[in-house]
This record gives structure tokens, C-alpha cells and sequence, in this order.
RNA sequence: GGGUCUGUGGGGUAGCUUGGUAUCCUUCUAGCUUGGGGUGCUAGUGACUCCGGUUCAAAUCCGGACAGACCCA
């Protein structure tokens, strides 16, 4: 019988669940890099999906870049380099022979797309450029691998834009910020926008906003970045327009980067010690049926199962008939493992009353829908689950967050306090606490206080946190 | 980079000190039984990371490789 404990042991309960669950096979033989299983897939594609659909509707295409990029376009960025030397896998032979020029897998893409956009900007009507992907980059973590969180083979969505000016650059940066939000909602995953400190953000970036989420032992978790680069790369890669006075310009451009660590983040977030809890809008199965057979009744039960089935499908409900020979009480649990956001139960007794017995996995609540509006209570069910994951996740983000006036006792959550923004306070901050100082809130955030380590007045508050 | 420890069926483990038939749980397969919260019984499949050494004999001892965990810089 497996030990699921989510407070108490919040490392190990995540390992376990996504083992039991069936997310990922992590017995491939190398250290971080693990293999997709079909339920695990089926839940990245919906989340892929989405993020499709809202890259496509403001206007981005998709494009797909090679893997291999020679060392001599990776050199062109001194910052990114030193950012990303010491992870970078490298491709030093071909067949048999050493290869003149050695290749890298990418660890992220500027460096690839880059010399190809110099290419297809040329005036500022091929402006802006707005382009995203979503493939697989490589990073050689040295630190502890774990599913989805840590991994050396990333799942990676970036979007790369290039833009006229800086001002149309920023504007984009906030385009960023409602894609986001469209997608989050879907996860119902709360969130913090915070602006990066200098000495955190991307190597090469102009400045990086985080998307930080936090787990429940109250780490934090990057889910993803938003980079202005402003013409940092677009110099080195020479990627300029002819502007409507004839005058040659640099573009300013942006990213916006997220990987499978939303899928980690859903598991942490709103896992239980029952398994998974999935959002019925990620959920390979957003319904399963169980069939109560009791014995001389099993056909009977069968057909009005399978009928229901077809009723929901025919809906465009994700739903799924477990007929397998075994106890309802066994598909229970299993089901529940696997996050399956609702329950139908479907016996003699339901038949025969006109109903179909249901079980919220989120609450475990139970009760009977009618068997002729079946449908219309599923979606209707469905939608509430959604919004009770929305609103109870966020407020168990923000129900961890401490505002703190004094860095001499740090409640070991995480932590919201006064910073005059000076680099040497917040070094000195972090280097009291142990924390890692994640930046200060985007969108302006009412605040009044004292900077916590010089005392200065100050109007910005910063968050910090153990990060994961 | 330095150090410590560990590799046994699909998963989790016992055995290693003191060399000789590999334990238990779970999963899986088949049959019967059961069926509204992990049904029970019976039978079955399936493992000592790899290479070398010592030995009549190696999961066990020795060396190396590979993989992993932890600690320190």
C-alpha cells in the first residue's frame, strides 16, 4: 500500500505519484532524461495545445528550428555563452571522422533562429516577426534530476519576436503576459509576475520577468520567462530593417519561454495524498464510468453503460468505460491515482431510480445526477471543478506568503518585504536569509515600507523564497 | 572537482559479515469465486548491472567499468 503523505514528505510523495500515476518511465538509463508515457503525453498535448491556440491568435507562427547549432553562431552572445557553457551537450564527431567545427544541441534557440532572422528581416514591413516552437532543448543539469521539474532533455515552448522598436517590443512583452494567462487559467495555476533582478535574469536579456508558482512545502517554482532583449542579440546576430526614411535599425526583440514544469507544477499544486488531481481541461479523461455488474445483470448494466459513454463522447466529453473483470472498489482507487476529475457510477440501482451516481475526485463529494440531463450536469459539474481548483490553489499560494519587516527571523515560507532595489541589499539579503531574492512584482503592487536590510523608504516590495 | 555509500524479477525488498538450492510483498498471466470503496483461493511467468580475477564453487570476496544516491568544495 503506497504512503502518500503531501505534507509530510512533499519530495518524496511527488515521486511517487508521478510513478504511480503513469506520467513518465523514468527507467530510461540516463539521469534526466525520461520517457513520455501515453497518459503523461496525452496531458502535455492538451497543455501544448493550448498554448498553440493562443500563440496562433495573436498572430504568432509556428516554425521548427534544427537541434544542431555550430559552436561559431553560438559564440556570438558573450552573456548567453557564460550562461549556458558549462550545460551545453556537444557534438564532436560525425561517423568517424572529428568534426572542423563542433556542434552543440540547443539549450535554447536564440542561437539558431537568430543568423536565420537576419535573413528574413529586411524592412521594417517584415515587421513585427512574431514566431514560436515547441521542441526539445538539452541542458546537462549537474544538480538533482526530478520529472518534469529538473530534466535534461526539456519539453520547450519559445516564442521569438522581433519588433521595430523598443516600445513595440514591450508592448509585445504584455502580449505575453495575457497568453499566459489564458493558460494558466486552464491549469488553474496561480502565479507571480516578478521582474527579475539583475544579477537573475537570462544571460543576454535586457531585463527577464519570472513566472513563479509555489509548491506546498513553499518553494518556488519558475514555470516560465518573458525576456525584452532590446537589441542585445540583434546586434551580435545583425538582424536590422530598412525603416520607412530609408535609415537601417536594429530590431528589439523578446522571448517567452515555458517547458513540462507546468506539468510538474499541476501534479504538486493540486495533488493529494490520493494521487493526481487533474484539471478537467488537461485531463487525457475528463469522466470515467463504472459499471456496477452485479452478477445475472451484467449485460444489462454493460449496454446502458456503453450507452451513457456514447452520450458524453457525443457531447465532446474526454470519457472513459472501465469494463475491466475487476472490483469497482479497486477502479475506485486507481482512478483516483490518476486524477480522473469525475466519477460516474452506473448500477441496477442507478438504472432502475433513473440516475447515475457521480464522485467529485477534487472534494469527494458523491451524489446522483438525473439520467436525462446526465450531459448538461457532467459539463455543468465539470465547470464548478474548475473554478473550485482556480480559487482554492491561489488561495493556498498567497495564504503562504509572509509579509516581513525584519530579515533577522525569516518564518521559512516565503516571503514578501520592503527592498530599495540597491544590488548590495539585495545581495546582503539573500546572503542573510538563504533565500533567493525572486525579483519584485511586474505589475505595480501597492506597497509602502522600509527597505529591509538599509532602512531607506521605499514603494517596491520584493518576494523571496527557497527556490526549488 | 574531492569523498562516502549503493546496484537482486516490472516496482519495493531479504540474503552478502561467515562463498554452496535466492526470501517476502506488490504487479503481471490463467482459472474459479466475488462485485455500490483495494474479494478470496489455487496455479503460473519473471531477477543477482557489466567485464575480469580468486575458488571445486561467487549475488556474496577482490579489481575495473557503467549507473544511481548522499556529503563536501
Amino acid at each position: 500500500m503506497p504512503e502518500m503523505k503531501k505534507e509530510e514528505d512533499f519530495s518524496e510523495w511527488y515521486n511517487e505519484i508521478v510513478e504511480l500515476a503513469n506520467l513518465t518511465d523514468k527507467r530510461y538509463p540516463i539521469k534526466g532524461m525520461n520517457v513520455w508515457t501515453p497518459y503523461g503525453w496525452k496531458i502535455m498535448r492538451h497543455i501544448d495545445t493550448f498554448i498553440r491556440q493562443e500563440c496562433d491568435v495573436t498572430g504568432h507562427d509556428e516554425v521548427c528550428f534544427p537541434l544542431l547549432i555550430p559552436e561559431t553562431e553560438f559564440q556570438k552572445e558573450k552573456d548567453h555563452i557564460k550562461g549556458f557553457d558549462a550545460e551545453v551537450y556537444w557534438v564532436t564527431h560525425a561517423g568517424l571522422n572529428e568534426l572542423d567545427i563542433k556542434l552543440l544541441l540547443r539549450p535554447t534557440s536564440e542561437t539558431a533562429m537568430y543568423p536565420i532572422f537576419a535573413l528574413w528581416v529586411r524592412s521594417h514591413s517584415d515587421l513585427p516577426l512574431k514566431t514560436y516552437q515547441i521542441v526539445n532543448t538539452f541542458r546537462y543539469e549537474t544538480k538533482m534530476t526530478r520529472a518534469f521539474i529538473r530534466v535534461r532533455e526539456i519539453h520547450f515552448f519559445e516564442s521569438h519576436t522581433c519588433h521595430v522598436d523598443y516600445d513595440d517590443a514591450q508592448r509585445q512583452v504584455e502580449e505575453d503576459f495575457v497568453i499566459l494567462e489564458q493558460i494558466m487559467k486552464r491549469l488553474c495555476l496561480p502565479y507571480l509576475l516578478l521582474k527579475r533582478t539583475d544579477w537573475d535574469k537570462f544571460p543576454g536579456a535586457f531585463y527577464t520577468v519570472g513566472v513563479d508558482t509555489l509548491m506546498p512545502e513553499g518553494k518556488s517554482l519558475q514555470l516560465g520567462s518573458i525576456h525584452h532583449y532590446k537589441e542585445n542579440f540583434s546586434r551580435p546576430y545583425d538582424i536590422k530593417y530598412e525603416a520607412a526614411d530609408g535609415s537601417m535599425k536594429y530590431c528589439h526583440q523578446t522571448t517567452f519561454g515555458m517547458s513540462e514544469r507546468l506539468l510538474g507544477a499541476v501534479v504538486g499544486v493540486h495533488g493529494d495524498d490520493k494521487g493526481l488531481a487533474l484539471p478537467p481541461e488537461i485531463a487525457p479523461f475528463q469522466v470515467v464510468i463504472i459499471p456496477i455488474l452485479a452478477k445475472g445483470k451484467v449485460e444489462a448494466v454493460s449496454a446502458e453503460a456503453q450507452k451513457l459513454k456514447q452520450e458524453l463522447a457525443a457531447a465532446g466529453i474526454r470519457v472513459v468505460l472501465d469494463d475491466k473483470d475487476e472490483r469497482p472498489g479497486s477502479k475506485f482507487y486507481n482512478w483516483e491515482i490518476k486524477g480522473v476529475p469525475l466519477r460516474l457510477e452506473l448500477g441496477m440501482r442507478d438504472i432502475e431510480g433513473g440516475k447515475v451516481s457521480y464522485a467529485v475526485r477534487l472534494d469527494g463529494r458523491k451524489g446522483t445526477f438525473d439520467r436525462g440531463q446526465v450531459v448538461a450536469q457532467v459539463k455543468e459539474t465539470l465547470e464548478t471543478i474548475v473554478k473550485q481548483m482556480q480559487e482554492g490553489a491561489k488561495e493556498r499560494m498567497f495564504g503562504r506568503i509572509q509579509t516581513i519587516e525584519s530579515a533577522d527571523t525569516i518564518p521559512s515560507k516565503v516571503v514578501r518585504f520592503g527592498w530599495c532595489g540597491d544590488p548590495e541589499c539585495g545581495h546582503a539579503f539573500e546572503q542573510k536569509t538563504e533565500l533567493k531574492l525572486l525579483g519584485t512584482p511586474y505589475t505595480g503592487e501597492n506597497f509602502k515600507g522600509k527597505c529591509i536590510i538599509c532602512g531607506k523608504e521605499t514603494d517596491k516590495a520584493a518576494y523571496a523564497a527557497r527556490a526549488m
